[in-house]
RNA sequence: GGAGGAAUGGCAGAGUGGUCGAUUGCGGCAGUCUUGAAAACUGUUGAGGGUAACACCUCCGGGGGUUCGAAUCCCUCUUCCUCCGCCA
């Protein structure tokens, strides 16, 4: 959410970044300039009448205590007056107060001037490449078919016990991602994040922390019987540790890793280019989180992607890294940068990793201040990345590293699967 | 699931209708003393809104009510603790 004297310090300057994102700002910054100028003014004359009511109130006190019980119930009289205007004018303050909210909560964030100007994922710009793309025999399948062949993902039967896009992972298939997601841990860890183990569902107040109510709200599994969320990514539960939070100074950086299942609805996104692993209502991820000083948050982005680039280089995978252009940028990202894997069975590029800086974007919605040595408070920046999402790095593994003999299982991940073969 | 008890500032913990945004202790910060530190002493120290700055307003788990006036009384929800039951 965007901090309303940042808009009307910056209101030009905001249109046109916003402009990138093909969203146009004017008449919602209008509506929003408006209504909190109707809310300070309300708020103020509220104040008055409350100050009054408070003075009144005591007088009455300091009567009663001296016996003039006459004059203290003619000052009574006064006071039912002012309880009709005040009930008034807090009832107009707390409907402006929404609705100022709710144009807010409807409002992008600011993308990076780094971001390019763009429509669709056509217009995002490769910044970086790197990794050799196998040659792979004139027969080489693409991964739905090679999970079918050594019977380790079974579509058909996730099928059964739930529905599309629920796979069983199997056998070789399971302890596999059971390794990646050790290995991923064990790598976040090393680079000083520390692990957490988060809960799957949320409440209302963290889907709106981190911004996924109610720009989302059609994606996310909603348990109604208790108003839950299914988490869509751990960003969700893990940022919203923070959320009301006070920090000091020395408590930043913070740095989060997590595995959870994600679980999305992706409603009307069926059609090609879904097949097997690629694109799922429940998969597994590793996220990173970091919540930073404002000044360092740019480094501390460049440092996430440089964690996820270390991965899938000892993973001995090919990959590239987008920026997002205004178009394709999430809601919540003032820059985010996309990874993605070069399937060469299939052809394309799957992505796997988005790695983003939300700046205060998110810290505004959730009360996510720090304090400085000098006791001035302000918002920190949080930031997300996925290090690594399971599927299409599973699919990319599964597709690159076939041979006729089986598929090989990386290096670096044989000491967490005990086998180096899937056959 | 049943029966009781509790929720106050970073923490501990007073406060049962008016001068309480809240005694006190610890912690934090600043200073005195000291070569430096510790100890001791002195001062300072919650959050949000609002203002050019003051003033002023709101907040004692959340929501609602009684009252001229609520941390304090009533209702309700949530959470935690103790006892009982059930249970991976």
């Amino acid at each position: 959410m965007l901090q309303v004297a940042n808009i009307r310090a910056n209101k030009e300057a905001y249109l046109k970044a916003l402009k990138k994102r093909n969203f146009d700002a004017e008449e919602v910054f209008s509506e929003v300039l408006d209504l909190d100028e109707t809310r300070r003014s309300t708020q103020a004359e509220l104040d008055e009448k409350l100050a009054e009511s408070n003075r009144l109130s005591k007088e009455i006190g300091m009567l009663f205590k001296t016996g003039e019980h006459l004059k203290a119930n003619q000052l009574k009289q006064q006071t039912s007056e002012l309880k009709e205007s005040t009930k008034e004018l807090s009832e107009k303050l707390a409907a402006t107060t929404m609705a100022l909210n709710r144009v807010l909560y409807n409002i992008p964030n600011i993308p990076n001037e780094l971001v390019p100007a763009g429509t669709s994922e056509e217009d995002n710009v490769e910044v970086f490449k790197e990794g050799e793309v196998p040659q792979l025999a004139k027969d080489a399948m693409p991964h739905w078919e090679l999970a079918k062949k050594y019977d380790i993902i079974d579509f058909e039967l996730g099928n059964k016990i739930t529905g599309a896009g629920f796979p069983v992972y199997k056998g070789k298939g399971a302890r596999l991602q059971r390794a990646l997601i050790s290995y991923f841990l064990d790598k976040n860890v090393a680079a000083g994040y520390t692990e957490f183990q988060m809960p799957l569902m949320v409440n209302e107040a963290s889907g709106y922390g981190t911004g996924q109510l109610p720009d989302k709200e059609g994606q996310m599994y909603h348990v109604t019987e208790d108003n839950l969320y299914l988490i869509p990514t751990a960003e969700v539960p893990i940022t919203n540790m923070f959320r009301d939070d006070m920090l000091s100074e020395n408590d930043l950086p913070i740095a989060c890793t997590g595995y959870t299942p994600c679980f999305r609805r992706e409603a009307g996104s069926y059609g090609a280019h879904v097949r097997g692993l690629n694109r799922l209502h429940q998969f597994d991820k590793v996220e990173i989180v970091r919540i930073e000083k404002p000044e360092n948050s740019y480094a501390a982005l460049d440092k996430m992607v440089e964690q996820i680039k270390d991965i899938l280089r000892e993973l001995k995978l090919p990959y590239r890294i987008l920026r997002l252009c205004g178009g394709d940028l999430g809601f919540t990202s003032s820059l985010t940068y996309d990874f993605e894997v070069f399937s060469t069975a299939q052809d394309r590029w799957l992505e796997i990793s988005s790695c983003s800086n939300f700046e205060t974007f998110q810290a505004n919605r959730l009360k996510l201040r720090y304090k400085s040595a000098d006791g001035s408070k302000q918002l920190a920046h949080t930031l997300n990345g996925s290090a690594l999402a399971l599927p299409r790095v599973l699919a990319g593994i599964l597709e690159n590293y076939q041979t006729p003999a089986g598929i090989k299982v990386p290096d670096v991940l044989v000491p967490y699967t005990g086998f180096d073969l899937i056959d």
